[in-house]
RNA sequence: GGUCGCGUAGCUCAGUUGGAUAGAGCAUCUGCCUUCUAAGCAGACGGUCACAGGUUCGAAUCCUGUCGCGAUCACCA
């Protein structure tokens, strides 16, 4: 904040003059609510540079504070805390700058560039839970580093091919009858999903049939009759059988169609998707330099290995005996494909966090290949979403599928809407379009609150609030405004020339204030629950001064002009926050 | 077993580089709708910040150890 450095400055000049020291950096905080004042220094870092009491210091620097700045009313020192209280002129002037910012708190654009890789997501299956975390996480994290001045790409990498979609395509191929998305009026995810958990029952079937039979499990296992058919299938695939990959083409193709719309209703979106049946050979020539030039080794079945064992870590294959490429081989490749495609200034993977020790090798293999961005690369790693019985497993049907998790959201938000009986006038069009608002904005907000490193412990049963500290009540906040706003008239609009604040009034403004370096923080710490606990304490101390005090039935005209435009701003600051995050706001609820 | 992460009110979570008496929501209880939308406001109740040491003017925050929970250590992705 400029007032911080203003004061700054002026602090250093004293003690420079009364103390013979040198101090430039000070501790401020804001006051708490307990006290009275507005921003806090800390006195006792100051000890060290001089040898006095906490409190006659305090004293000594608030009376030249007073003296020295017009902007500084009052002060009172509280042991070693001097609160400093600022005047009505500053409230003004730091509110009329808010008012005549375009965009308050989104910074200018730099040249500054960032990747933010996010859902990349399996072909096989529907997205789930988990994705809607990876997916609301992914698209308000770049949202974020957006608004923090930074230029972002969003991207994917969809893997679209391995044995996981033969499973599917085989077992679609076997007990399907032609079934299609048209055919049954599935949508395309769903119904390829359907015949993964199929192929899996089949599967346990034979398994348990051989084992009858006198087969180890472990051999079961490996010698079921499908399981065998799918390898085979994959094998096809890999020598591009036209059969093959034109089942393949088809299946996908009503994936991707199912993907957009899940994608579509929640709201996210890309600049650029990339494919693993694209990339998964990249990194294979990359590793051949790399076997040249001594980073990695030849065993003596042929795979290729990393020693990591320096770094404390292990030993790591990039590349199989048979010559083909596994997970990491395939991430080499497509980290610098992606860099040579856009020139990135660094890059940010959006991915669980049980893939922590993958990420830490892959940018420390990047790093010994000698590419210097390397360093660049961001791993966003974020908690599991466990269910109340544990882990969610696609296969065993225990997972919380993200169309159906959102129609239920919806259906809430329906139900508490048309008891609540506030919608008179509203076409049913405009209902539906409201509910999906509300009940999206409850799941995200709900997801998004959370500190992306903490695992979330979702329970379906009791469902997602929409009262305290939730998506709906930010929203009702700001459709509260909205109707305000439209009762107000052009001559509300007009600057005051002085005005006497009252608390909950300084309150709001302070809040506002704290929005750009808000938003900077978030970006730092790749955290939107920073945006929306800020959000929250905001749209908490407006409610506050709403139902405090009156805003178009103020005495005097003046507090109605100044209570009606800090109404505006606040509005303005919910819903710039809201965008952040991914989620929209309504004018009426 | 090695490595990494987490542990704050009954439940879900804040607590930014160490700062004042650790804060919200839900749940429970008490008030407030003839006045700008009660999805709200005002208040009550609720804490050994997992435990034990250490660093210092000061520790939920930093260090060490212990316990508990989770992830990971695949020629799966």
């Amino acid at each position: 904040m400029q007032i911080q450095l203003e004061l700054s400055q002026l602090i250093s000049e004293y003690l420079a003059k009364k103390y013979e020291v040198e101090v430039n950096d000070f501790e401020f905080q804001s006051t708490r609510k307990e006290f009275e004042g507005d921003l806090t220094l800390v006195v006792f870092p100051l000890l060290r540079h001089i040898k006095t009491n906490p409190v006659q210091l305090g004293q000594l620097i608030g009376e030249f504070l007073v003296d020295n700045n017009s902007l500084v009313s009052d002060f009172n020192v509280v042991k070693g805390f001097l609160n400093i209280v600022f005047s009505d002129a500053y409230f003004l002037t730091a509110f009329q700058a808010i008012q005549k910012a375009q965009n308050f708190g989104i910074a200018t654009p730099n040249e500054e560039s960032i990747l933010v890789e996010y859902s990349s997501p399996n072909t096989n299956k529907p997205l789930h839970l988990g994705h809607v975390r990876n997916n609301l996480l992914g698209y308000s994290v770049a949202e974020i580093l957006k608004a923090s001045g930074k230029k972002v790409i969003k991207t994917q990498i969809i893997n679209d091919r391995g044995i996981h979609i033969c499973k599917s395509m085989l077992a679609w191929k076997k007990f399907g009858k032609g079934e299609t998305p048209t055919s049954s009026g599935k949508k395309g995810d769903q119904l390829v999903g359907d015949y993964y958990v199929k192929f899996d029952q089949v599967y346990k079937e034979e398994v348990n049939l051989l084992i009858e039979k006198g087969h180890s499990e472990e051999l079961a296992k490996k010698e079921a009759p499908i399981l065998i058919e799918a390898q085979q299938m994959l094998k096809k695939w890999e020598e591009g059988s036209p059969e093959i990959i034109e089942l393949w083409k088809t299946m996908n193709q009503w994936v991707y169609d199912g993907f957009e719309a899940t994608y579509a209703t929640m709201g996210v979106d890309f600049d650029k998707n990339y494919y693993e049946s694209d990339t998964y050979l990249l990194g294979k020539d990359v590793v051949k330099k790399g076997l040249d030039e001594g980073v990695f080794f030849k065993k003596e079945d042929g795979s290729v290995w990393i020693d990591l064992t320096e770094e404390g870590l292990d030993e790591k294959i990039v590349l199989r005996a048979d010559g083909t490429a596994v997970y990491m081989t395939q991430d080499i490749g497509t980290a610098i494909q992606r860099m040579e495609d856009f020139k990135a200034n660094g890059m940010v993977y959006t991915v669980g966090n049980e893939q922590d020790y993958h990420f830490k090798v892959l940018f420390l293999i990047l790093k010994k290949l000698g590419f210097s961005w390397a360093e660049k690369l961001y791993h966003l790693s974020y908690g599991m979403v466990d269910l109340p019985s544990g882990k969610m497993k696609s296969r065993e049907g225990t997972v919380v599928d993200a169309d159906a998790l959102m129609n239920e959201m919806y259906a809430t938000a329906k139900a508490i809407s048309e008891d609540l009986g506030k919608l008179d006038g509203f076409s049913e069009k405009e209902k539906i379009e409201l509910y999906k608002v509300i009940g999206l904005g409850a799941l995200k907000y709900y997801i998004l609150k959370v500190d992306p490193k903490k695992r979330i412990l979702f329970n379906p049963e009791e469902s997602v609030d929409f009262q305290g500290n939730t998506g709906p009540f930010i929203q009702y906040t700001y459709a509260r405004i909205q109707s305000i706003l439209a009762k107000a008239t052009e001559e509300h609009q007009a600057s005051l020339i002085s005005y006497k604040f009252e608390l909950k009034e300084k309150d709001l403004i302070k809040l506002l204030l704290q929005y750009p370096s808000v938003i900077q923080q978030a970006a730092q710490q790749y955290s939107p629950a920073v945006i929306a606990n800020y959000t929250y304490d905001l749209v908490k101390s407006f409610n506050s001064f709403y139902q405090n005090l009156s805003i178009l039935g103020a005495e005097k005209n003046d507090q109605i002009k100044l209570r009606i435009q800090l109404s505006k701003e606040v509005a303005n600051c919910i819903q710039s926050a809201f965008c952040l995050l991914g989620i929209k706001v309504p004018n009426q609820m």
